[in-house]
DNA sequence: GTGGTCTAGACCACG
DNA sequence: GTGGTCTAGACCACT
């Protein structure tokens, strides 16, 4: 269901966190989906039940799941508004590298092949 | 000369990585140019010189500078190079992340806007 | 009867023990009136009969029913002094917080309009 | 310099956390000054430094600290947006509960009192 | 020395 | 059984 990178230099519990957020935005995970208990995942990933906890813990802040004592972590409702915040994010990135890499030289038309945009004249998406 | 930032979470010693590659590949410093020693540089910033020796030596590593025993730093004559280098990078990223968002339903318009490209053709989107 | 919000952070047999205090305080559900078996609240609102005699147990001992072997559970005669009780609490979380606001900078004029007071009294603040 | 309540049901590294927030809001702690190092404060206070160290991340995720590996944790500027944010907070729960206080029969006048508002025809705060 | 991450094992409240 | 908190002790990167 998840995976995690041991030699990826970012923290386990932000790769838990990264790949449940991706299956939530992506639809994979619905709403009041439950996810696997703390414990469980632990034994599944062969991970510290603690890492696992924290993970969860962080999903639950971002609004990614609630959780109940007790009962266990669910997906939270709002799918579509966790795809809006990814895409924010993703636009502050995108502008940022486009303006250096214009700075370095590069031009609209390496950025457009870069991002593979269709650009003929009326081009919509195929 | 340098702009270290002390609340960046990034360590200090990649800021000064950083701001030197900076210098060279946008040509403010020039192949052949010294470097501030380490203690000069030390001092000025009022950093431990072992942070500026990480430094220095990460930059040499990566072949933005290269030093001479007993005469100091220099900058390497490779700048072309470095923006070619910076630029894959930078490539790499973009195609990554437009990649990703397209997949969350960003459209060609919206990356185009998201990286103010001038719309030199008439291409609407259907 | 009782609506449970299973995505509450509170625990069920609380919001239960709230629901049930809340009619009592409304007069919705008048002295002596009996309680919903254990059992019976337990399948309609599906969940654990351990839960339902946590919250019967607990509104009990607040004193807002009163419960006879083999009979039941009922509400208390007290219902003017759950009221008076619960009054107090406000009472004392109100005037904690609106201290604390004033600290904070908070006006007479703010709090006010924060409570919806009508102002029957033209008084402003210089 | 930090009052830690055992018997209290709230968690330590909320109470920390809260302890820190309100010195920073009531600018007792000046931006840029520095906490007490994680280790250093564990002693201090008995706890253990893991507890500490999530108090401190807590911290910094709020915006109420930042931190620089291998030098310390240091308050945040924005001590101003610390308490309209905490202003902010006192408006919701004051508004519930004058709600609620005026549904079980508090008069204004009655609010008016546990607020301790200057009454006065056209009083401001003397 | 500093903060940050992780493991191991315990206890609690809740269902 | 569940999630949540805490302790104890370790390792890492950074200064």
């Amino acid at each position: 269901m998840l995976h995690i990178d041991y030699r990826d230099s970012r923290p386990i519990y932000e790769q838990i966190v990264d790949g449940f957020t991706r299956l939530a935005i992506s639809a994979v995970l619905t709403p009041d989906t439950q996810l696997p208990s703390v414990r469980q995942l632990a034994i599944e990933l062969s991970i510290n039940p603690n890492t696992i906890q924290r993970a969860y813990t962080e999903l639950e802040k971002r609004g990614v799941t609630y959780s109940i004592k007790g009962r266990g972590s669910f997906i939270s409702a709002d799918c579509d508004t966790l795809r809006q915040t990814r895409l924010a994010e993703l636009q502050a990135d995108i502008t940022s590298l486009a303006h250096e890499a214009r700075q370095l030289g590069a031009t609209d038309t390496m950025l457009l092949h870069w991002m593979q945009v269709q650009h003929t004249k009326e081009g919509g998406q195929p």
